[in-house]
DNA sequence: CTCAGTACCTGGTTGC
DNA sequence: TGCAACCAGGTACTGA
């Protein structure tokens, strides 16, 4: 579940759901999912008696506030957290269970384990990695046409893997970027110091429209369960190219194609898109 | 330094 | 049906 949008509707939620609730003890199943302190015991021992006192985000990171730490989490592919009841049955694929004095939980489940999570002690998490090497959100105002702009000018990598980059702009993922890429009319293989600054404003301005949209909405829920609240996201209604090869453009009714750029499923309008300008 | 390829994991889908 | 290969909302690490 995890682009900026579907990150920021799991904030909201479990803002609602864990905010004030003090950390009795945590408890591991799978360790690698720890990164900081490398020790997982460490790890635990710094969360306990921890209440959390505020839930922030940066690009696709979570950033759960307590009393003198913060955690720091991503859920790359599949992450999942969840507040449950301490009796609830506890499904397969749950690797670290926060319990809270007041007998709930917070569960974290990620069914390929790749999701990650930082301890700091607080103002740490801020001038370390992972947070250190983050640009800014596309709503952020220091993402200005400028600072955009000047760092295409810096790389000959395609625009798809530019975008993808989070020092670059954090929150976009492969969904996001192939949509802002089709609304902004840019095709994902354009070499980044090629394009015009009239092509750099369009992509800037649909990234940051594309994202906006998709918070209100929820997120996108693709390909994914039924699952906890913040999961259910509208706006798959709302995508334009992702997941719809074979379909008509809405622009144009030449149909999407899929590709593979920089490794990774690419959805465009040829016709919209184009690579190369024609006659 | 930049950048493409690979590693990390599991499970659903595709195709022979 | 069986099963191997490929695919998936991501990023860290490696080495050229």
């Amino acid at each position: 579940m995890p682009e900026l949008p579907e990150v920021e509707t799991v904030r909201k939620t479990l803002h609602q759901l864990a905010l004030g609730k003090e950390i009795k003890s945590v408890s591991i199943y799978w360790e690698n999912i720890i990164k900081h302190p490398r020790d997982p015991e460490e790890f635990q021992h710094l969360l306990q008696g921890q209440t959390i006192r505020d839930i922030n985000r940066k690009g696709k990171f979570l950033i759960f506030q307590l009393d003198d730490i913060a955690l720091v989490s991503h859920l790359r592919m599949e992450g999942k957290f969840g507040v449950y009841d301490s009796h609830e049955e506890k499904p397969a694929h749950t690797h670290v269970i926060f319990h809270f004095t007041d007998g709930t939980e917070l569960r974290y489940n990620d069914v390929r384990k790749f999701g990650t999570m930082h301890a700091f002690p607080k103002g740490e998490e801020a001038v370390n990695k992972p947070l250190i090497q983050l640009g800014p959100d596309p709503f952020d105002e220091a993402f200005t046409l400028n600072y955009f702009h000047q760092k295409l000018k810096k790389t000959k990598r395609n625009m798809k893997a530019v975008l993808l980059d989070q020092s670059i702009v954090a929150g976009l993922g492969n969904i996001y970027v192939d949509e802002a890429l089709f609304r902004a009319g840019v095709h994902p293989e354009r070499i980044a110091n090629t394009l015009t600054l009239e092509e750099a404003e369009r992509i800037r301005n649909a990234s940051i429209r594309v994202i906006l949209e998709a918070i209100e909405q929820g997120g996108t829920t693709i390909r994914s369960y039924l699952n906890s609240q913040g999961e259910i996201g509208m706006f798959q209604q709302k995508l334009l190219v992702y997941g719809k090869q074979d379909t008509n453009c809405v622009n144009c009714g030449t149909p999407i194609t899929k590709m593979k750029v920089s490794g990774r499923g690419t959805h465009i309008c040829p016709q919209c898109q184009p690579l190369h300008t024609h006659g």
